[in-house]
DNA sequence: GTCTATATGGCGATAGAC
DNA sequence: GTCTATCGCCATATAGAC
């Protein structure tokens, strides 16, 4: 069930607003009457707009870098991992379209923050990678870069999040196309793309 | 030749600044001391920030949206278009490596900004959608939506230039391997990647 | 055109009553 | 724990001398 404490009812204010407008655009007034609640009260639980906004950061990390290494260890198909992955991670991040940008945006900002929640962050490259050379050995998957690879994936997947105020409006005013629809069938061909640049003699199933 | 006037000199700082911290990061005395000139000058030429800043998002999204399109009126082959459009773009980003945050950043904050400079953009998927259908159609590239597969494109050579920050850490802390070499087969990679999602039965060469 | 000095407003943070 | 009132700073913007 859920804790409607004063504290949670912050954070979740605070996570609303600071995904949105970051840490520089956002206004603890706002977070405050988001919350229900007065100013002074944020500084009371939180100290200050740095902490209440690295509480926000360290949880909204968490999210983004899911839990998904377990896909990595079923018992399926390299194909098959590499689908679920994509599935998963776009459906993650659908209900949360703000967090690519916001995650990004603040590294590049401070960097610093990234330090701490990195290590409780369950990213694990260098397991993915041993797969993925261990599959390439067995002519599973077509050979290439490892560390590309991933980051070929996560790009496919992220920058459409990241893009898409810009997106939209290019297809309405330069396309005609409906935006969408484009998201609709975002999830299909992006598995489909990836399949293709990886799995020998691929064939949409 | 340089046109070293005072407006100039505003104009290059405030690039600077603004694609490094952002509309709401950047400070005007620290554009004025970049430009070696006085807070009050800038208020001079460009009445307030607000318009400082919109001159140089207009010139950074020029720059990021570049005349490319006669790539695609060449008379090459379409994998050679594709190939050349890869290059072509990532060489344009890399002096740049700010251009493509500021950009979408900026835009998710007020996409309003987008509405006027988008019709002297050049551009034109119209063109490029018809192109891509009818190659589609001769069997040169592999049947897929137009549409995402120039998203995909434009993904695979933005991202990790967006990305930057939080990709050199984790390379460095979680994989041991130096982003200088990640970052120097980045466009090769890229490009083979993209090739074989695209061309039907490629082999590198 | 370029400067110094200053006005004006907004925001993070604190004091202190309840 | 929660509120009202207020402090102090900093950033944008302007006034006015040169």
């Amino acid at each position: 069930m859920e804790e409607t404490t004063t504290e949670n009812k912050i954070l979740e204010a605070a996570k609303k607003i600071f995904r949105q407008k970051g840490m520089e655009g956002a206004r603890m007034q706002e977070i405050a009457d988001e919350a229900g609640i007065n100013k002074a009260l944020l500084h009371y639980y939180f100290r200050n707009k740095e902490k209440l906004f690295l509480a926000v950061f360290e949880d909204s990390f968490i999210q983004i870098i899911p839990n998904l290494s377990d896909i990595f260890t079923q018992c399926i198909t390299i194909e098959e991992k590499i689908s679920l992955f994509v599935e998963s991670y776009i459906k993650i991040l659908e209900p949360y379209p703000d967090l690519p940008m916001f995650i990004l945006s603040e590294s590049r900002r401070d960097p610093s923050i990234l330090i701490n929640v990195l290590e409780r962050s369950g990213i694990h490259p260098k397991e993915i990678t041993l797969l993925l050379n261990s599959e390439m050995e067995k002519g599973n998957i077509i050979r290439q870069n490892p560390a590309h690879l991933m980051v070929n994936i996560v790009s496919l997947c992220i920058f459409p999040f990241l893009a898409r105020p810009l997106l939209e409006i290019v297809m309405l005013k330069k396309q005609g196309l409906n935006p969408k629809d484009f998201y609709n069938n975002r999830m299909a061909e992006t598995k489909d793309f990836i399949l293709r640049a990886v799995i020998p003699n691929y064939q949409k199933r």
